[in-house]
DNA sequence: TTGAAAGCGCTAACAA
DNA sequence: TTGTTAGCGCTTTCAA
């Protein structure tokens, strides 16, 4: 019994096939350069043996992995999971391995992660970057790079742009009767997040509306639940946040505390992510297929590895729509403090 | 202007470094060997550059390529979200890549894609496994393999073992009034599915209650919505679902039929996904740690990987416990029909 | 402490 | 149509 263990190589199928290892390569890559029963010979052996080329050993020649790199700041986000789908899905279609990367929302952890991934992968996606827009360029330019939610100078990138949809969040509430509006921040590092805060802010002064930014908080549920005490006291009738995580935890710590959402408190959240409808009162939300920005991203990187260098800079942009569900109700200013 | 293009290899290190290739391998990946001056010139140069070793060519040479599979039948699935989230952040930890595949429930992909990873990685985590047992054990012989969620002969796995709470489940429903109970089964390919069914109904059975299945249906909120119309209208009054998104399912599909979850019906569901506690009335269920699961897997896939090949046949198991929440209530057999 | 050289598995000229 | 050969980036003896 010789060892198992060791994978075959070429040279085994060579062996097997009697026929030199450029012609098992050929009979597997490009069989129409090689005699039909040759190639059936090949194909034989390779099979019993469980022969399957090795992809680093291609690469070491070809300097193609055929894998991407998707990287992400932090899985935890359900958000994400739609992004990671689509990317999934896309790159797999295109013959891509996905290689999943989280960087814990350190920048120092995303610049080495992408530097790591030039020589790991033939492309990558980057999804909510921490990195400042000249590190992502100069990174771009040495290694073909997607963002997705970030845009920067000479970076192709597609954006979930919800500033309309919150736009119009803006234009509901006030058709709700709301007069003093609140926006729960998020975190300071994300590109999107004086966008919104700035998009929400001149809709509200558009009617003449008073809007306040409940600081910067993390993107997470647990501050948004935290949220709730000071929501509960001021004199906005409504809140926006930076994303549905926020709104959630919100929506729990109102709940705790005896507010009732919407009669008392509109909410708004933005990502429309997974359970997004399964609260009661289902949120209210900006919806903005993240599943499809991935797939368009990750489509986007592999046009750019198929067509050569084209350095195209091409920033596209998928739209949002408002969902308008239960946690958005009639001003109740006549019954708060 | 130099083509910035290509990436820096260790040669072009060497040369600003002024040392020779061998040199600036070892002070990378072994420093004790190289004269901390020398050390200092590398890391210097190497920064400069922005290089990074090439994790193929590395591979070439010591036959690891630092890099972990994780195959999933389908990353729709929150369930798998934490299972990905614990991999990755285990995988992470131990120094290694993750690379992530979905089979789309599909037992050939999954051949293939297991095959694939053979050389393009050091080993793999395989869940929810669609595979026959004898397949398993033959793909485990010649390559690490860690299963989750799934047994075989002789290949290491982590099953999340929410058998005893299933039973508690029951018991608690039982406590409650209940003396008709169904379960809304999985998917047959499901390893899970039978020993679910056979853990409820033998708990029933011990109870005197009477326990019917529902049928055998995807592990969808879809599905689980399609069996509201049946539930209606049975004389069951509480219901053991396959997994959450069942339940989450079947809640909203009652609601739309005015059936009021816990009064009439009471819901239990399976995995404690994310959004499980957000619905109202909030979903019991059995929570496995899905992401303690993922970690545990990859725990020890790099464990075996480090001491070598260490065939101890492990059977890991993650206990769960029941969430009482409050889809789950006195039975209301006086109140229907 | 460092350098020279061989070789890992595969592909692509080039030669036959 | 097939084989020979060289070399991709890196690690690792072996020698200096």
């Amino acid at each position: 019994m010789a060892p198992d263990r060791a994978t075959p190589t070429i040279h085994d199928v060579a062996a097997a096939a009697e026929v030199s290892p450029a012609t098992v390569s050929r009979a597997l890559s490009r069989p129409q350069l090689v005699a039909e029963a040759t190639v059936q010979r090949v194909l034989l052996a390779a099979g019993k043996l469980g022969y399957s080329p090795s992809p680093q050993a291609r690469w070491l020649h070809t300097g193609k992995s055929n894998a991407l790199t998707l990287v992400l700041p932090d899985i935890t986000n359900p958000f994400f999971f739609d992004l990671i789908r689509g990317a999934q899905h896309e790159a797999a279609g295109a013959g891509y391995t996905q290689v999943l990367v989280d960087t814990e929302e350190s920048a120092d952890q995303e610049r080495d992660q992408l530097i790591a991934a030039r020589n790991a992968s033939d492309g990558a996606v980057l999804g909510g970057s921490r990195l400042p827009g000249a590190a992502l360029g100069e990174l771009a330019a040495k290694f073909p790079l997607v963002l997705v939610n970030r845009q920067a100078r000479g970076v192709p990138s597609v954006v979930i742009d919800t500033l309309p949809a919150l736009t119009e969040a803006v234009d509901l509430l006030f058709r709700l009767g709301h007069r003093r509006i609140g926006y729960l921040g998020g975190p300071e590092s994300a590109w999107f997040e004086p966008r919104r805060w700035q998009a929400i802010r001149t809709a509200a002064v558009d009617h003449g509306m008073s809007c306040r930014r409940l600081g910067s908080q993390p993107p997470t549920r647990a501050a948004g639940e935290a949220a709730a005490a000071e929501v509960a006291v001021t004199e906005e009738t409504a809140v926006i946040t930076y994303n549905d995580l926020q709104a959630l935890g919100l929506l729990h710590g109102l709940e705790e505390l005896g507010v009732s959402v919407p009669d008392q408190v509109s909410i708004v959240g933005c990502d429309d992510i997974f359970g997004a409808d399964l609260t009661k009162p289902a949120l209210t939300t900006v919806s903005g297929a993240a599943e499809q920005a991935g797939e368009l991203a990750t489509r986007a990187l592999v046009d750019r590895l198929r067509t050569g260098e084209a350095p195209r800079r091409v920033n596209q942009v998928v739209p949002a729509k408002l969902i308008i569900r239960n946690s958005t109700g009639p001003s109740s200013v006549a019954r708060r403090g």
